[in-house]
DNA sequence: CGATGGGTTGATCCGTATCAACTGAAGTGG
DNA sequence: CCACTTCAGTTGATACGGATCAACCCATCG
């Protein structure tokens, strides 16, 4: 199913455990992921299509711009990142995804992915065929709902972060990203405060559009005024609301 | 219907043109609009819906944010931008729409908009309620797909926005949006080379990510540089091959 | 006729990029 | 096990692009 050059950091289909299927009805993520406001019903419809789970290793791409778009896919555990390739061969963030996060929905414009992605550590996904859930979407108005708003909500978030790069300075920038990455890590159960990040200081810069040194001095700006404790990788958050305010105290 | 503080300068109903209606099959921007991609016979479904068409003059709002969401938009006539309101009460524009192009799909994933619509100069857009056309997607995969495809391809969109926020200095940027504004005029059977800015410096700023003067000294430059011809908001493309030579010889 | 708003241009300032040196941790191989 | 490399991250010095502040032009309008 990898039509374009498939290399050796690419996951594709190589990794697929065996037959291993998941069943959203009984997966702990569905709070967060697919059927995120489905009628419990229209979700059992869902258990009929039997998604497999694949494991990608960290590093290994899951699918990247131009190949064939046939699957979304879920996160199950662990962080991607989408990159997008510049025209002179460098690669932008455009996202990070963790647990019950979709990945893939810009394929479906033009029938190929628009974007990279990669594992940022060892990571599982559900493989969700398009044409099976567009199928099933046509006899399940809800379903069809959720997709739609699992689309939508994708362009919501990529309109906040236009705002981000579009008028923000590098303070700004970083508490916001923090700030969405702990409620997110809260939301999936995970401490608010306290977390491991998973990706490097170029991609956070990547993603904000600022340099790896910003995000550092940056990192240290915070450390300095008593917001977070940082030791590499691993952040504490000590004073939220600091964090907050920075991120709304936007003079300029 | 509008239900969060409608203004003076609010269109929504107060502008609504009798019971004037369109028929996609038989509109001039079909190729362009919601049935782009389209069987002819599922069309004709669209047909039935009777369209009703609304003129918003210059300066008024089709929506705003929070706004309860029901319908989608499809410009007809004119130019609309959609702006997001920053914590401090600034605005930041986040797109720019002409004939044919949909708005308010951002508003699905949570029942409000998410962004505000307003007319840049006189328009007329369709009105295309929600739960009509997503009542009569569940009955068409061919819609449903064209509605999916639409969304996706705002999500691409977005994501090119993203990259030139991100990563391209301020040339870069202007001459990205000229080209892009170029080709989309020419997909309508307009001049790619000669057209007229419906924008000010200001939202072009606000949109780029930089300041009006920046925009304005920008300008000046493609202008030394004999790219563009431009008087005020008349702008002539004297040589587009050095235009893209900008937009892609991007070195930091 | 003065007021207002869009646009241009100049002078200056500041935030972040850039270049560079350094640290520490994690391989790698003799 | 120790030199060696490599890579992520931090920090300092300096450069530069674009923001900011300000003056001015011009067209429109009450």
């Amino acid at each position: 199913m990898p039509l374009a050059c498939p290399s050796a950091s690419d996951a594709s289909f190589a990794t697929a455990v065996p037959p291993l299927t998941t069943h959203c009805s009984n997966c702990s993520l569905r709070d967060v992921c697919l059927p995120r406001g489905m009628k419990p019903s229209d979700v059992d419809g869902l258990d009929d299509l039997q998604f497999s789970r694949t494991k990608v290793k960290a590093g290994e791409t899951l699918y990247h711009e131009g190949q064939t778009f046939r699957n979304i896919y879920a996160v199950r555990m662990g962080t991607f990142k989408s990159t997008l390739t510049l025209a002179d061969g460098r690669e932008q963030v455009s996202g990070f995804q963790m647990a019950g996060e979709l990945m893939g929905l810009d394929g479906i414009a033009d029938g190929a992915y628009a974007s990279n992605c990669t594992a940022l550590e060892d990571t599982e996904v559900c493989t969700i065929p398009y044409d099976q859930i567009s199928g099933l979407a046509a006899t399940s108005a809800d379903l069809q709902q959720a997709v739609s708003r699992l689309m939508s909500r994708e362009i919501v978030r990529e309109h906040s972060l236009m705002m981000l790069l579009g008028s923000m300075n590098a303070e700004e920038r970083l508490a916001a990203f923090l700030l969405n990455l702990s409620q997110r890590l809260k939301l999936r159960g995970y401490s608010a405060f306290e977390f491991h990040l998973r990706m490097s200081r170029a991609e956070i810069g990547s993603y904000l559009g600022m340099k790896l040194e910003t995000v550092s001095r940056t990192f240290s700006a915070f450390l300095q005024q008593g917001i977070l404790e940082v030791d590499k990788r691993h952040i504490r958050i000590l004073d939220p609301m600091a964090l907050k305010r920075v991120f709304d105290t936007r003079v300029h």
